[in-house]
DNA sequence: ACTGGCACTCGACTTTGAGGAGTGCCAGGG
DNA sequence: CCCTGGCACTCCTCAAAGTCGAGTGCCAGT
């Protein structure tokens, strides 16, 4: 059976006041504050119907309806209109990232924006290792047996590791091995560097092979296999907004899974390109999310893709809102990259 | 008027029940539990007293007593013995931070160890610059006007901005920019740089003055002014603990305030050395946290103190325990640090 | 100085009842 | 055939009232 227009608008209707009042929402309060052209009546066969087919459902008899995790979905595909961001909310995005001096800078600035805006949590990857390339290696010599590596991705991300030396090694050493490994790495795909990285070592002299050996492991630990992700949070204090309403009356589950950065990477580091994705409640794998919703995106200078960035909040959400900013956010961090 | 010994003992009683019941503990209750030596009614007699004083509280007439800030405060100066760790503690801080590969692999760990042991939030302050000599410092080229700065502390902290330069620059100058600047600033404390760093400026030729003193003020942005400093944050889900019974019913403000790096650090970061601080309510000067308690201390190789750490709870918290914990963690990432 | 006894207070919990929002269904009308 | 008004019904919410019991303060007695 499918659902004709009447039904669907009233569906919206449904959402919507749900959304804004947070209590359940009867037939007679619909018609008067929708200009829906049909009795209360009339309402409540379509609402019987959305709810036979799982899209609303009741607290309890004699209460209003409330959409169902369905309902929310049906209600983001098909029946939400995109909601131009404000004047004030772009000039707010404008205000807040420029000014930013380095990555770090720019993310956070990007996770407290972006919690603001939308008034929930928010959280932001760091560009991702594995979508980066070499920019530049530097090794830095801090004792004769002591390296520290510095790797300078072309995302602006920088790691650094500690490199303990076999023996006693010479500058001049340092310096060639360091030439080496630029000319051969630089401008390559963080993903691509292994084989590189392993003729570096079956290249080199043999008196300095262990040492290059040495330093090269340290390389490809930084490089692919840590492969560490970093992430951004805030906003966790917009939990509480709606009082213990919302997440079935214990934040303690949504507040674990936060901690969890596997978690959150699974949640917002998922993208295919220019994709807003969104999940609604029990649509989210992670069984401690599933009275949560989360909307995320890509983003990254141009039309790549370097990282993620997304909210977390109630299925209880302003859909078309949240989406409008997460999306707004996520270019102008994606032109803010690519102007470096 | 002082107390006497019983009404300490009965003070000590209530805070040991109130702390693991969660619940007003009342005279019958307390005679039961512990060997007192007297009858419900002389502890009520002791019971008025010290509500007298201001120790403890009823919530309501006919309902048990429950202790003041002022309560916990004493208990802790003068009534907690030193609970010592147990071995299965001892073994998992070591478990938990050998293998750490570089500071932010320690910083992550600790936090998450302490926010485990103690059920409660963890903060870790990472080494302060301001507490931190220079090791090294690298000025890695980019492009031909553009400069990565790198510093590397004696704490390990590592940090990095980007420089401008006014103009096309040759390597050869940027390597002896390079080498001046590494001998002039090595081995300083970063809060004695700011004289180096203009005298660099001054030292230099004219030709190339414009250049060094870009490169000087990021340097000095870097090393004193922005003075950042970095927090890692764990185990705000164990806010949850006791339902919403702690913090008087609202999680928000306690929330609010952990998002606030500059209110975390005044409550990690001033510390005087081997001294273990703790802030009881309302001795919190943050308004947001005048239902919290901290318990913090400084952390650093040997005696030196270059960062803080603690945890936040409820005031209703496991003092001794906590105390023995934050401490014992503190002493084994000083160790670790000393290591390197 | 401590104890047992006793009257008293007051929150927690239960019961009862009125009120009302909202529904489902049905018969009638365009 | 779809919509509408009417009506009986359900069941939540809220307030009032009452019981229960933990815990207290005080006092007289040892």
């Amino acid at each position: 059976m499918s659902l004709d227009d009447r039904k669907l608008e009233v569906l919206r209707a449904i959402v919507e006041d749900y959304v804004s009042t947070q209590e359940p929402v009867g037939s007679k309060a619909l018609v008067e504050r929708h200009q829906l052209g049909v009795s209360p009546a009339t309402v409540r066969n379509d609402m019987a119907v959305l709810e036979e087919e799982g899209y609303i459902r009741q607290p309890h008899t004699s209460a209003g309806r409330v959409p169902t995790d369905a309902g929310y979905r049906l209600f983001v595909d098909r029946l939400s209109r995109v909601k131009p961001l404000s004047p004030a909310e772009r000039r707010a995005i404008e205000r807040f990232l420029v000014g930013a001096v380095d990555l770090d800078d720019v993310v956070h600035r990007t996770v407290r924006l972006l919690a603001q805006l939308t008034r929930q949590v928010a959280v932001v990857q760091y560009p991702s290792l594995a979508r980066s390339s070499v920019r530049h290696l530097e090794l830095v010599p801090i004792s004769t047996t002591r390296l520290m590596l510095v790797m300078i991705a072309d995302t602006g991300r920088v790691e650094q590791r500690l490199v303990e030396l076999p023996g006693p090694t010479h500058t001049d050493d340092v310096l060639d091995m360091r030439r080496k490994i630029n000319t051969k790495l630089s401008g390559e795909k963080l993903s691509d560097t292994p084989p590189l990285v392993a003729a570096l070592v079956d290249e080199s002299d043999p008196e300095k092979r262990t040492t290059m050996a040495c330093v090269a492991s340290v390389l490809l630990e930084t490089l692919v296999e840590r492969s560490e992700e970093r992430l951004a949070l805030a906003g966790t204090a917009n939990l509480t907004r709606g009082g213990v309403l919302d997440f079935q009356g214990s934040l303690r589950p949504v507040l674990e899974a936060l901690e969890e950065e596997v978690i959150l990477l699974k949640l917002i580091g998922e993208v295919e390109p220019s994709t807003t994705r969104v999940r609604i409640g029990d649509e989210n794998e992670i069984d401690n999310l599933r009275a949560a919703s989360v909307v995320s995106t890509g983003y990254g200078p141009g039309t790549t893709i370097v990282g993620g960035l997304g909210v977390l909040g109630p299925t209880r959400m302003d859909y078309p809102g949240t989406i409008a900013t997460v999306r707004a956010v996520a270019r102008y961090v994606g032109d803010l990259l690519a102007q470096n």
